[in-house]
DNA sequence: CACGGTAGGTGTACGCCGTACACCTGTCAA
DNA sequence: TTGACAGGTGTACGGCGTACACCTACCGTG
């Protein structure tokens, strides 16, 4: 009956069509509107369909969270850090304009997903690549914060949780595991050089006081030098 | 009988002791299981019973918000406007570390509250009479913008919004309600100097691009002069 | 060709949520 | 004395995420 083929029909459900779907209906409808039931239905699909292909609401998430970075543009190379971070940064700022859900998304949600890691990867790596000491590229790292993607200071417990599942508990100071550190080597480096370097203080390799006060003065002290020279609009 | 007594001798709720234990709530046990049901709980009361003294639970947070806002520490004056801003963004952040769910929930709702208008206006004040002009201080708004609070470009559809009521609607722009220009001189004084200095653009008072791209370049080319000077570590 | 396993869609049900609405009760002004 | 009203109660509804049992169409193997 036409019941029966309109079923034959019908494209089947996949991870990537979920995703895209919900992609999708939360940058039209919002993510408040967001349920499993309203997606299920957009596809045409019973509520417990999706179940057979995401684990659960949050695994959904962290699954648009991955599709919607992997749409920032790759790093140019060819011209200084400079410019290329800023062309990235800029880039990020599109995709999070394109989805306004998502800034929230990712500050709500451990940053522990592959494709986050791999673009702060890469993003460590330009810095390194232009002259950065790892020190420094770490505390850039903290300064550009919010607009890199709105993360603020569990880099490190993240990547610590990649791989792990279970409830985020808090983080005993532990190296990164291996395969973490191998696929984002950058990401390791900063690591490394944040944890021994502090010496006496015991463990916890990333002063967040420390962190949040470098990048405020150095915008403090940006803007005192635009005011010394007083700075008007450009136009 | 003894029922009777016992709810006789009970504190009578009121909107104070339901935003003070929603918090204490929040604070201990997290966001996620601050639900109507369980604050009653621990006020020991019927879930009903709160919405005599909130009108919701988007008013209940709002009204935490404005309760967490209050602890952060006033501006002091007779020093410099760097080191006035520094102290108080400083205590905003120790606030923010206490009440770990407050980042998000000031993000993620608008910011039309009193108190968070109140603190916008004294910290634009501060930076006004440190000597920056109008246009400066705007800017300088939007580039600490997270590290204040966390906000990040809806400042003034905010301000718009306060006293308003009803949903969230994409604001044509208009000129802050007299009202709440008269509360916040400061706001309303950026408000202005925005609306009109950009000329030839019809309406929009404020260019998001700009704004970000301000920011960034501060912070890229302080550290670019680090990296230039070589920074290490400090001890 | 038969057949059993399996991948994937279905239906029902549970416990949580926010909150509308009718109700009760104690207090206090007239 | 009365009656309005402020404030706590009880019940109920629709929506949520998702556990669990089920059904069915397919596919590799004998």
């Amino acid at each position: 009956m036409a019941e029966q083929a309109e079923k034959l029909r019908r494209t089947p459900l996949s991870r990537d069509r979920i995703l895209r779907a919900a992609v999708a209906l939360a940058d039209g409808a919002g993510i408040e509107s967001l349920s499993m039931r309203n997606l299920a239905q957009e596809l045409d699909v019973v509520p417990m369909a999706l179940y057979k292909h995401v684990a659960n609401k949050d695994e959904l998430l962290d699954g648009m969270i991955d599709v919607v970075v992997g749409e920032i543009d790759p790093l140019t190379s060819g011209e200084g850090w400079q410019p290329a971070i800023r062309r990235r940064v800029l880039s990020a700022r599109q995709m999070l304009r394109r989805h306004p859900w998502a800034s929230l998304a990712i500050e709500s949600r451990n940053m522990a997903t592959p494709a986050v890691l791999g673009y702060l990867d890469s993003m460590i790596g330009a810095l390194r690549a232009g002259g950065l000491s790892t020190d420094l590229t770490h505390h850039v790292m903290h300064a550009l914060g919010s607009r890199i993607l709105g993360f603020s200071q569990e880099l490190f417990d993240a990547a610590r949780q990649a791989g792990r599942s279970g409830p985020i508990a808090p983080q005993p100071p532990a190296p990164l595991p291996p395969e973490v550190a191998l696929r984002f080597p950058h990401v390791a480096e900063i690591a490394a050089a944040a944890s021994h370097d502090d010496g006496s203080v015991v463990g916890q390799g990333c002063d967040d006081q420390f962190e949040f006060e470098f990048a405020l003065d150095l915008l403090l002290d940006g803007i005192e030098r635009l005011r010394e020279q007083g700075w008007t609009a450009p136009r």
